[in-house]
RNA sequence: GGGAUCGUAGCUCAGUUGGUUAGAGCGCCUGCCUGUCACGUAGGAGGUCGCGGGUUCGAGUCCCGUCGGUCCCGCCA
């Protein structure tokens, strides 16, 4: 087909009534054909919007013969006079469905297939398919607009950083594997057989780099690959907003971050208030057993550690005695309303996320009815009394209690918070509920490995006052480190780097990391903290979560152009397919007599034989 | 590694206790229809019930296995 005789000077979304009278020319997809039998409606669509073209076959003749061939997605272009729309029957007051076209020029750029979904249903589609078909699926106006606000963002942080003195600095895909965190993707050095670049988790080690390098703030729009299993949020490739400040503390990398998410919120109409709420882990965990509690809403637990500690109630006292924790819910006025069949589902629920079961107490609206979980047999009125005054319950209030380790309570009330503000509707979703969690441990006893792994990473600096803490009881102590929460979803996180390179082999000492090994690994590191490191510190922000939460997403891949099915495998190319036998070779790649397993739409590797490429491996 | 759930026409789904020729809406094809905007209307084509095995006189339906999608646990500094 020749290419495109007819020139574009308009969208779609610039057409309004202003207008009429005048000639456009425009180019897109045919939307939708709705043919009358003698007049036909098109709708054309393009990036910005759509706009109605008619063809009248006693106004032209020679349009409308063109017009009744056209099909869905047809690729056209036409020009045409812009045409109020006639009394009644305008879709709209204003924009383009106040108006409409009469092309007198056509041209057909390309023709269209029928499509293995249409479009206008595209939000019911398997997600397998949309996969496979990802150039069909954003060409979706919801996908597209998705892709925009996603741009946008980019934009706007982009501009904010500048301002702010960052500059963009570029660091390497092909990286040194490093001990800690997640699983590295492996890529094989031709040129040094037998020896493997990984891809980044983070370009962390660099960013620091970079600031020894006088680079005062750096920022990166950054890939990042971790080899882990994959969720709703979780891809294994994904973006970050990746910052590092030189002579900074906490205060001012929160300061910037806020900034710059008022501005990247802005995009999508959502004002915020800096600066954000700041609650402690500690309060995080013991209050709403999360440590990205979602704050739209209350349901903060009481402690009732004491009343189980000195009542007669077995169950109670063993795990107060024990070292455990009693605590509690109040969910208001629903004493009354909530029915034994119901408690009966939460304490199932509980119980199948790990809990031990749930004690409750139901206050009546007179002072004499309580209905209880049995508790009543083993408490005192004394006792009832005093729950009911620390948790601050009121007539017609229901307390819902749970007793176990600190560690359990959190996790299974935590989780129980979630389902029951859910359930009974408890979020407003026009809040937008932003907080920092502070004061993360350091380290964390990890039973697996059976040794002190960094909670946030090896490089981050221990608060001054915990600095001795670090040989004589590390678990206490506590990191310079900072998450940013928004409405529960952990969008962000960062720290103040250790910069001494005798703090960082303490650091390193603590989670067992011998002199050698950390040489082995991070010798640079080490070796460039003595040459003259300043003091610094950042932070990095999930791009796609953002993005995701911005635009109403249940999942990044709705924020993300192409991304991968829980399988890590690309429908629509194929990927990860069988490399073969010569590659494997040339590699000096080994590789396992594959199973004959072949990812999903895996075309391309079919045709090979799984044989072949094990006969190498001899 | 584990749990849950789904897989029937191009798409979205229905399909009873295991029982005749597996249905609907949308899409597609062929007509009719001059103000539609989910256009309407008449007709037609279209099925390896994911795949393999088993039980049964008989399997879309029951059982086992397997592949794929999704959600979750573990994992993700």
């Amino acid at each position: 087909m020749a290419s495109s005789v007819l020139k574009r000077d308009h969208k779609c979304a610039q057409m309004n009534a202003d207008l009429a009278g005048q000639e456009v020319c425009l180019a897109g997809w045919v939307n939708v054909v709705r043919d009358l039998g003698g007049i036909i409606f098109v709708e054309l669509r393009d990036s910005t919007g759509k706009v109605q073209l008619i063809a009248d076959p006693n106004k032209n003749k020679a349009i409308h013969d063109k017009f009744v061939d056209l099909k869905n997605e047809f690729v056209i272009a036409i020009k045409g006079k812009v045409a109020k729309r006639p009394e009644g029957t305008a879709k709209s007051e204003t924009g383009s469905g106040a108006i409409e076209i009469y092309p007198d020029k056509f041209e057909l750029l390309n023709t269209c297939r029928p499509l293995p979904f249409q479009l206008d249903q595209g939000d019911k589609v398997d997600e397998a398919l949309r996969l496979k078909y990802r150039y069909l699926d954003l060409r979706r106006p919801e996908m597209n607009a998705n892709l925009v606000m996603r741009h946008r963002v980019s934009q706007a942080i982009r501009k904010y950083l500048d301002h702010e003195g960052f500059i963009e600095v570029e660091t390497p895909i092909l990286c040194k594997a490093t001990p800690e965190g997640a699983r590295d993707f492996l890529v094989p050095s031709r040129l040094n057989p037998g020896n493997w670049y990984a891809l980044p988790q983070s370009p962390q080690l660099f960013k620091q780099t970079l600031m020894i390098s006088g680079v005062d703030r750096y920022y990166q729009v950054a890939r990042c690959f971790r080899d882990e299993d994959l969720r709703a949020d979780r891809q294994p490739e994904f973006t970050q907003i990746d910052m590092e400040f030189s002579f900074v503390d906490e205060d001012e990398v929160m300061r910037v971050t806020e900034g710059l998410l008022v501005d990247a919120f802005k995009c999508a109409d959502i004002d915020i208030q800096p600066p954000f709420q700041r609650l402690s882990y500690s309060d995080a965990m013991g209050l709403y057993g999360s440590d990205k509690p979602d704050l739209r809403f209350d349901l903060a637990f009481k402690d009732l550690t004491e009343v189980a500690k000195n009542c007669q109630f077995k169950v109670f006292k063993q795990v107060a005695e024990a070292g455990g924790e009693l605590k509690a819910m109040v969910l208001t006025g629903r004493g009354e309303s909530s029915s034994r069949k119901q408690l009966d589902l939460w304490n199932e629920y509980t119980k199948s996320v790990g809990g031990k079961g749930l004690a409750w107490i139901a206050f009546g609206k007179d002072a004499s009815q309580i209905r209880s979980s049995g508790l009543d047999k083993h408490l005192s009125a004394d006792e009832i009394e005093k729950i009911k005054t620390i948790c601050s319950a009121q007539a017609g209030d229901l307390v819902l209690m749970m007793a176990d380790t600190a560690k359990s309570v959190a996790n299974v009330m935590g989780r129980f918070r979630l389902k029951l503000a859910e359930e009974l509707n408890l979020i407003d979703t026009n809040t937008h509920s932003l907080l920092w969690v502070v004061d993360f441990p350091l380290f964390e006893y990890d039973e697996e490995q059976g040794r002190l792994m960094a909670v946030h990473h090896p490089f981050t600096s221990p608060r001054l006052e915990d600095l001795e803490s670090l040989e004589s009881a590390p678990e206490k102590a506590r990191a310079r480190a900072y998450d940013i929460v928004y409405n529960g979803c952990e969008i962000g996180g960062g720290s103040i780097r250790i910069h001494s390179q005798e703090l960082q082999s303490r650091a390193f000492a603590a989670i067992g990391l011998d002199s050698e090994t950390a040489t082995e690994k991070f010798g640079f590191l080490l070796e460039a903290l003595e040459s003259g490191a300043p003091p610094h510190g950042g932070i990095a922000l999930g791009l796609d979560r953002i993005i995701m939460l911005l635009c109403g997403c249940k999942s990044i891949r709705d924020v993300i152009a192409f991304p991968k099915t829980q399988s890590g495998a690309c429908p629509m190319t194929g990927a990860p397919s069988l490399a073969s036998p010569e590659q494997l070779k040339e590699l000096a790649v080994l590789n396992e007599p594959p199973k004959a397993k072949v990812a999903a739409g895996s075309q391309a590797s079919k045709s090979e034989s799984p044989q072949e490429c094990a006969d190498i491996a001899k």
